[in-house]
DNA sequence: GGCAGCCACGTTTTT
DNA sequence: CGTGGCTGCC
């Protein structure tokens, strides 16, 4: 590696890098450049130890922050002329077990294609089986009892595991619950989530020989976001290192927000117990925030007991102080962030520059209305799920059922869509029959009329739909993927029965497009395997990947899809005891913590200014609290906040025009109105509009490009045409 | 088998 | 207040 490289580095960065040998714990405060650090360790691990490529493992949370890795390690290789056609494998957890179980899984009795279940698939699954057990889903909750299993899965209990330590009724239950749905995932190969850890470390533990060819492979293990792990990913990484101890993980305690689907932040804070022989390096210098702003995060963060303590500093003395507002209700709350974006607009910031963070995803329609109104492009994340819509699930699932003929949730989910008169009692004789001769689905759909209760007609759709299964099946090899899927969706009779001459149908259609666009990536490979890699990706994608950070527009989310993001301006709205921390970690300490590192993760986001706010008055399903301010207002030193308050109107800020007595919407009535309908307006976004109605302040315009929007004649820049 | 209306419920989210 | 899931009727 040229040294010029590693001189971009601060010393304790240079460090994590330069030690290459045993176990490294990196504890990488908010902003300090861990993915920096990674990716240079990576390049130096090949350039300056001359450590092969494949030698190398990372592994991630999410597809984005693999995705991200991968770049800046091609970077960093490419600049020193390294062929980056050799990569060290980078990944998720998930999709890295995937890519061990298809070729191994067979030793545990499971098909080489099996497939996976998402969330809504685990559902049915669930239900089937409550079915089969006669068990009372008014009784014992579905999703609860999935919960319990995901959890134990987690833990690495698996079925008869469970079952031996259930104590309680519920835990009885559950345990049959349990037990039938993996038998039912075993009939039709089928794994969820939780399994593919789960199983690869069962794996790994029954057969000592496949271990040690994956730890021979994996000489260099790096794991990122190691507070987030749970303690089946934990057994896993630990199985791998344990001959090489090569493992060097990155994490910050104080950021660990996902405890409540298994992660357990003692895998970090116990790293050092592990192994007595690790290295420690802190990343502490902040190149993202304000001094004053790291000030604000530590003073709510320090309130917490179980964490491992480290001084975060920053070069960037000083700063904006911490701006606090008390609104009236939360439509105030929400013009005054859109306000306060418009002011802060005119100082030359672009709309990429702000992020308004929330704790739960309801508050967000709000905030979508004001930004609306006042005419702010905006951006929510993890809103509408475009993997989880109908259409899209019903294309994959007919691939998925081409792929594996066993697969009795695809197959249920398609044989009526479109509809084919197949319904649930048919399917039940047509499942029984094909296990009691232990023959797959699609082939015994052929050879039905030895079944006598099926009505004649019904058998002819039923063959004529396996036909059509086992066709498409052949001919896989032949077509460019993206081809065949289109075949797959006309043939299938999935168009003709999406364009029905509806306007959602048309919405519907588009959105199969788009899948196809997706599918047109894997164009190089021939079809049966860019199938499989396209069904391996769809199914272990998610949405929030998609988060374009080049988009002109204000972005709205979670606090828990902000972490690893950063915005010059971040808004944290719903600052209320009940809603941030939420009302159901009142009552737990360990649970209030994670409330406490949420709260930093959002504080942290931050390059310039923060803004806090909350409510005096909220509408919370459709009566009216009132909560008091949250306590981490308090934990904030009271010299880093200005409180902003009603002023005098020369100041241009709009909430300042108002006293407490007037109502934002009288306040908003009074200015407006000299638009009438039929007028013509411009809008510097949305582009020429018509007036379609004009209510008081609130205009409803359709622009020519944009559509139909509803704006506020007092916020919205609009200009008469 | 399909659709309409009613009731229950209501963090956070990745894969 | 909204939504989504399920029951009951056609």
């Amino acid at each position: 590696m040229p040294t010029n490289l590693l001189e971009k580095l601060n010393p304790a960065q240079r460090e994590a890098v330069e030690t290459t040998e045993g176990p490294v714990l990196i504890i990488a405060g908010a902003g300090s450049g861990k993915t920096r650090a990674l990716a240079f360790r990576t390049a130096f691990l090949v350039l300056e130890k001359n450590v092969y490529p494949q030698n190398i493992l990372a592994v991630t949370f999410t597809n984005k922050a693999a995705q991200e890795m991968k770049e800046r390690i091609v970077e960093l290789l490419r600049e020193s002329s390294f062929s980056s056609s050799n990569l060290p494998l980078i990944g998720t957890f998930h999709s890295i077990c995937v890519k061990i179980l298809r070729r191994e899984i067979d030793r545990l009795g499971y098909k080489k294609s099996f497939s996976i279940l998402d969330t809504q698939d685990q559902l049915a699954m669930i239900k089937k089986v409550f079915k089969e057990i006669s068990l009372n889903p008014d009784q014992f909750n579905p999703k609860a009892a999935l919960g319990t299993i995901s959890k134990a899965k987690n833990e690495l209990i698996d079925a008869s595991h469970f079952a031996k330590n259930s104590g309680s009724y519920y835990e009885e239950t559950i345990s049959r619950v349990y037990l039938a749905y993996q038998k039912k995932c075993r009939e039709q190969s089928a794994l969820d989530f939780d399994d593919l850890i789960m199983f690869t470390v069962k794996l790994f533990k029954d057969f000592p020989e496949v271990l040690e060819k994956y730890q021979n492979i994996f000489r260099h293990i790096m794991v990122d976001e190691y507070q987030d792990t749970n303690h089946a990913q934990y057994e896993l990484i630990h199985l791998l290192a344990k001959k090489y101890q090569n493992i060097c993980v990155v994490g910050d305690d104080w950021q660990g927000i996902y405890a409540f689907r298994g992660a357990n932040i003692q895998n970090i804070l116990n790293f050092e117990k592990d192994y007595p022989s690790a290295k420690v390096v802190k990343l502490e210098q902040n190149y993202r925030s304000t001094q004053n702003i790291l000030d604000a995060a530590y003073g709510v963060i320090s309130k917490n007991i179980n964490r491992k303590d480290k001084t975060i500093w920053t070069e960037k003395k000083g700063g904006h102080l911490i701006e606090s507002f008390e609104a009236r209700d939360e439509r105030e709350e929400s013009e005054y962030v859109a306000s306060e974006i418009q002011r802060e607009m005119k100082l030359g910031k672009k709309f990429s520059d702000f992020v308004v963070l929330y704790r739960t995803n309801a508050q967000s329609r709000i905030l979508e209305e004001a930004m609306l109104r006042s005419g702010l492009p905006y951006r929510i994340i993890g809103g509408i799920k475009f993997y989880q819509r109908k259409e899209v699930k019903d294309i994959l699932a007919y691939l998925k059922l081409i792929q594996n003929f066993n697969d009795q949730i695809s197959l249920e989910r398609i044989i009526n869509e479109p509809k084919r008169g197949i319904g649930e009692a048919t399917i039940g004789k047509w499942i029984k029959f094909s296990k009691d001769r232990n023959l797959n689905l699609v082939e015994t759909g052929t050879n039905l009329k030895e079944e006598k209760n099926i009505a004649e007609n019904k058998l002819d759709y039923i063959s004529k739909f396996c036909d059509f299964i086992k066709r498409m099946s052949e001919i896989k090899g032949s077509l460019k993927l993206r081809e065949f899927i289109e075949k797959v969706y006309i043939e299938s009779g999935y168009e003709k029965y999406l364009l029905d001459g509806s306007e959602e149908g048309e919405m519907r259609h588009e959105n199969v497009m788009e899948l196809l666009t997706v599918a047109q990536k894997y164009e190089e490979y021939p079809t049966p395997e860019g199938l499989e890699l396209f069904l391996e990706e769809v199914a272990l994608i998610s949405d929030t990947d998609n988060i374009d950070k080049n988009s002109e527009a204000v972005h709205l989310m979670t606090l828990h899809s902000a972490k690893g993001l950063e915005f010059t301006n971040v808004f944290i709205v719903g600052l209320e005891e009940g809603i941030l921390p939420h009302s159901r970690s009142l009552l737990s300490p360990q649970e209030m913590e994670e409330e406490r590192r949420l709260m930093y993760v959002g504080i942290t986001r931050a390059k310039e200014k923060i803004y806090l706010l909350f409510t005096s008055e909220r509408n919370i399903y459709g009566s009216v609290q009132s909560n008091s301010p949250s306590r981490f207002l308090d934990d904030i030193p009271e010299h880093l906040i200005q409180v902003a308050r009603p002023k005098p109107k020369s100041d241009g800020k709009l909430f300042s025009l108002r006293n407490k007595t007037t109502s934002s919407t009288t306040n908003h009535k009074l200015p407006t109105t000299n638009y009438k309908d039929g007028e013509r307006v411009e809008h510097p976004i949305f582009g020429k509009g018509l007036i379609i109605s004009a209510k008081g302040d609130v205009l409803t315009i359709a622009f020519s490009k944009a559509g139909l929007k509803k704006l506020s004649a007092s916020i919205a820049p609009l200009k008469k045409m």
